[in-house]
This record gives C-alpha cells, sequence and structure tokens, in this order.
DNA sequence: TAAATAAATGCAAGCGTTTTAAATGCTTTT
DNA sequence: AAAAGCATTTAAAACGCTTGCATTTATTTA
C-alpha cells in the first residue's frame, strides 16, 4: 500500500550508477564526476528521493540530532534557553528531541535512556539538581554531554551559565548601595548548588563586605512559579525586609505583585532584583531590575560547545561563564 | 575505542538462544517460554544492553518520534500547546523533535522535509498561515499530520482548537455590554485565516448584533509581540476606541501597559479582553480578562489525535473544537 | 606508446533490529 | 506408539544507507 518510499536503489538503477556514486553526490562527495553528479541529480529530482536518515544513521552511526532535556518548556527561562540551542543546532544540520523532566530524577533519568536509546549524538541538560544517579548515567554512556544554564558542583561535565556568586553579589551590593540593610534572599530550593552554593554565597558576601550580619531568616526558599512568589510575600514582609534579591523572573513579579496588591510602593517602600531578564521583566510594573543574562546565548554557546565535541575536536574550556550584567529598572530606586 | 556497543546478537550468544528471541523478550512478545525468558532478561541486565532504536527503526520502519513545527517556544501560548504534546506524547512512547520555524514558509517547508527524511511517524503543525506550499508537502507526504491551534481554511487537515469566531464573537459583545461603541479589534496579520477569517467574523458579528456599524478604521493589525502592543496604543487612542479585544497575550499585556504608562485608568477609561488566557493575564496589573482557551488540552488533544492517526484508528472527527469560556478579571468592569 | 598515477566508480560487507517461514520439541489424541 | 496439534525457537532475509577496498577509466609521465 504505502510501498511507494524510493530508496537509493532506485535512483542508482534509473540513473545507471551504483548505489556508492548515488550515495556520492548525496553527500557532497567530491570524488564525483561533474557530469556523473548531473545526471544523478537529475534522477533524484525526477524521482522525488529523500535519503533515509534512519538508514543513514544506522549505517553511519550518526543521527545528527541531539537531546535536550529541559525541566519545562513553559518557563520562559528555560525555553529562551532552548531557543538559543535549537537555532545553533539547525545551523550546524543537527534536529534537537525535546524533553520535558520537571526536575524530576526520576524522569530525567529515564528520559536520558531513551535519549540514549535514540542514539543522539550529543545532549543538552538544563536542570538545577545534578544528582548522583543522573551523573553516573551520563558518566556510563560515551556520548558528549554539556549543562545549559545548569551547574555542576563537580565541573565534571562541560557546561556554559553565567557566574552566579558575582551576580548575585552585585545585585545585593546594589540594594545595600541604597541603604538597605534587611535584604531578602528568595529562591528555589537551596539544595540545589546554584541557590545553596553560588547564590547563597554571593549574597553573603556582599552582606560580609558591607559588614550586615547574616540572618537566616531572610533566606526564603520556595519554587520557581508565579504562585510562589505571590504567597511568600506576607513572609518577607513579616522579617522585616526592605528589599530582596531573587533567583527566578516568575518568582520575582509573583513577589512584585504580590507587595503592591499588598499597598506597598515600588521601588520606594521596597526594592528588588530579579535574576534572569526574561522578558517578563519590562512586562511587569514597574519594570524590573534585574541581572542581566544572556539567556539565548548560554543555549547557543552551549550548543556550540556541544558540536565542537560531536566532531571530537577538543575543547580548551569545558566550564563556560558568559559575561553578565546589571540593569536598573523600576524596582530599585 | 568506542566499539563498547553491545548488540542484540551480544545477548543472544551469552543467552544461548537466536536474535529473535532476544528480540521477542525485549519487545513483550508472549511467545516466550518464561524459562527462557528470565534467562535473557538476566543476560541483558548483566551485559547492560539497551536496544538500538536506529536499527529497530530500519526494521520496523517505526521510529516512535512525532515531529513538533512551531513558531517559536518562546512565545507562551505555543510552549503551552507544545507542553501538552510533549505529555500525550510520552505516555504513547513517543519522543518530539522539536523544530522553531518563525512562521517563515520557506523555513516550514524546509523542516518539514528533514522531519520527514528523519522518517517520524507523524507530525504536528503549529503556524498560523497554512501557505498553498505546506500544504503541497502535506498532502505528498502520507505520514499523519494535525494542526494544533492553527486553522486550516480547507479543515483538509486534522486540527485541534476552540471556536474562534464564536469567542470572539462573545468577548467582543461582552465590550458591547459594556456600553462600547468603539471597539477596536487588534490582531496579528489579517492574510493569517484565523484573523482575517475567523476572528474578524466574530468580531463582525458581534457588531451586527449590536447595530454597531463596522469601522475598518477600528481594525488594527500587527505583530504578535509585546513591543508591538505597545507600540500600536497611540494608534488605538488617536482612533478613539474605548475598549479592544485582542488576539494575544504578548500584544494585549502591550497594549495594555502602553496605555497604563500614558495615565489611561483601566479598566474605567479603557477596557480590554485578550485571548489566550496564559499565564501572562494573571501577571499584569490589572489582570487581563480573557477568552479562556486550554492551551495545554489542546496539544494534547491534538497529540492524542495524532496517535489514533500513527495507529490507522479511523478517526470520526478530524476536526477538533475544543470548548472556551471568557474570564473577566481587572482589564473589564 | 607503454607504464605509472590519479580520478571515478562499483562491489559487497556491514550497521543492529524485526519478522516470516520453517524447524524443533512436547503434549495430546486416538 | 504413530499422528496431530501447539508452543517455542531458529534461520535468514530484509530495512536503506555508508564505506573500505578493488576495479575500471582517464590523465600524465617518461
Amino acid at each position: 500500500m504505502d510501498k511507494q518510499t524510493i530508496t537509493i536503489y532506485d535512483v542508482a538503477r534509473e540513473a545507471s550508477v551504483s548505489m556508492a556514486t548515488v550515495s556520492r553526490v548525496v553527500n557532497g562527495n567530491p570524488n564525483v564526476k561533474p557530469a556523473t553528479r548531473k545526471k544523478v541529480l537529475e534522477v533524484i529530482d525526477r524521482l522525488d528521493y529523500r535519503p533515509n536518515a534512519v538508514a543513514r544513521g544506522l549505517a553511519s552511526k550518526k543521527t545528527t540530532t541531539v537531546g535536550v532535556i529541559i525541566p519545562d518548556v513553559t518557563n520562559i527561562y528555560f525555553s529562551s534557553l532552548a531557543r538559543g540551542i535549537d537555532d545553533v543546532a539547525t545551523m550546524y544540520k543537527y534536529n534537537i528531541i525535546l524533553a520535558n523532566s520537571d526536575e524530576n530524577g526520576q524522569k530525567e533519568i529515564q528520559v536520558l535512556n531513551t535519549l540514549l536509546a535514540k542514539q543522539v549524538d550529543g545532549v543538552i541538560f538544563m536542570g538545577n539538581q545534578i544528582t548522583d544517579s543522573i551523573r553516573a548515567e551520563f558518566a556510563r554512556s560515551k556520548t558528549p554531554i554539556v549543562l545549559a544554564g545548569s551547574v555542576d558542583a563537580d565541573e565534571q561535565v562541560a557546561s556554559v551559565n553565567i557566574d552566579y556568586v558575582e551576580a548575585i553579589e552585585e545585585a545585593t551590593s546594589t540594594l545595600v548601595r541604597h541603604g538597605n540593610q534587611k535584604i531578602a534572599f528568595v529562591t528555589g530550593s537551596l539544595s540545589e548548588p546554584i541557590n545553596g552554593q553560588y547564590r547563597l554565597k554571593g549574597y553573603k558576601k556582599a552582606l560580609t563586605q558591607a559588614k550586615i550580619a547574616y540572618d537566616p531568616n531572610l533566606v526564603f526558599e520556595t519554587e520557581y512559579s508565579y504562585k510562589a512568589g505571590e504567597a511568600i510575600w506576607d513572609r518577607v514582609k513579616a522579617a522585616g525586609a526592605t528589599a530582596a534579591v531573587i533567583g527566578d523572573d516568575e518568582l520575582a513579579i509573583g513577589l512584585l505583585n504580590g507587595a503592591g496588591d499588598d499597598g506597598v510602593n515600588i521601588p520606594d517602600d521596597f526594592e528588588l532584583i530579579t535574576s534572569n531578564d526574561s522578558k517578563l521583566t519590562e512586562i511587569s510594573r514597574p519594570k524590573m531590575s534585574s541581572i542581566t543574562q544572556p539567556l539565548y546565548d548560554i543555549g547557543a554557546v552551549a550548543m556550540r560547545l556541544l558540536t565542537k565535541m560531536m566532531n571530537k575536536e577538543d575543547v580548551d574550556n569545558q566550564t563556560i561563564l558568559l559575561p553578565y550584567g546589571i540593569v536598573e529598572r523600576g524596582t530599585t530606586k
């Protein structure tokens, strides 16, 4: 019924050459006489032949597809990275298999395995928690892997990020400079290295430098969501904070609106700096001051790095830090 | 060097059975004696054998992966659909190859072709414009295709949507009922059927029913972006509109902020209803009244429909309309 | 012009599975 | 106890392409 598929063999027959020759012209191999190439190309065109990538993958052991594990496409931070990834993937003729993990260790492992079963040439992993089991899976496979916007405490696996400790330190210092003494630090789970190690460290460094005592009651651990931000406002307020550094934009906008709905004037009564400079920062009112991160570029660079690894070029630096900045918009004085 | 891969043949040898038998136990074929199955399973476990999906795909002519063409993952409307798609895909053991098209006809065709070359079992297409050339590509392949959140004027290809004309009609009527006579209709390109045919039709129907003359000057055609929304406020204001129905949330929030920044009091001086009920509607201040669409479900249902088609079950209804609603939040009186 | 070298092309062996037809064992029947 | 009938299992042919090596053809060189 649907036995309508044209194979390389059909082309070879029609053009009266061997499959090898057809394969060569399809793959742009220069060792083909121009006249032959032309003849083959005509037949390909006439028969509307389309090489079967699966067969090609089996024979060549390359699928030109990479796996992308993402916590949630719906989160603008990650989708921005994903867009960067896809664009450079396309540029290098790769396709991406996108899989949502919900940051669930179980799912991550499971998904990683099906990606490897599908023989992806490489994988890009996003997720704030690199558990030991996932690290074990990474190690077990010889497939190149790079983390995008996600840190590995051990720096064993390639990654591209910004310097989170410096960035948060600078953000916090900005708030200090504006006269704030009680600055809340609100972010996701502290068990995630990016929060518990890097960001927290930056936060503490800024406090130390300003000779402000570190107060655990000003550290708020929640989840990355708008609702969580709205919900946590009361606690932040109760703690007496006059400003906050926040680890995620959705979370930040939640907190911002929570405060605003509570009648607090921002930035006069309360200042706030968020972390990802996604679209959301321009959308809120007032617009949010933020650490600026080149989200798209982080994804793009991660993918570029991966192409090098897949190509077995050796890379000088496995852990790349891209430059960040601070933009002050309406939520800081 | 990396010749470390274990094949079904290795398992067969170690378990002293044939490849066929191993294949059967791997695929859960019941025609295997329990004792044999156990033995094979043990070897699989011991050797840490992982079936090669590419080889499997070649032999079985099924890749258990579907292609997903999306305008831009970064757009919350589409990423919401994508999430629904991925979730049910996973549920049915499929993976998705995600490709951004930027609604660029050229890219769409190109991407569709590489997806087909990769032998995806089906494809889900998102994009507001089904050009003739893309339709031709659809027709040319026997691969099942379904549109998600995208209409095909001819209803030739399967799709999942809401009833856009009714929805916009209802939104517009709501605004009329609130006393507005000059209601702007702002959306993306009118050359896209969803706008130029469906939504516009709903808008006109509501006006006709309210005996309000249709005024082309109140129809604004722009692009789906925050910036575009901010930018168009001046024109909407100049046209003397007292309310607007808007085709996209990012666009709407742009318009909303544009008006707000201009000192306009919403909803007292200007009312607005947007279309997609994405997260953004809750994030804006005031929160936006909106047509409610089950975005996630549209994606999920589209994927479910696709699984049926890939499975050659016959489906009763190719063009599915999911229920919508209207929520009035802070941008309507 | 024969020999040597280089350029094109063809052969055929994989790549790792699935799958069909055939073979082998075991039980049951009669 | 031979014939039948089932349940298992095996052998081997695809699946559609890449690729190393051999072969043929064209081009130089001497």
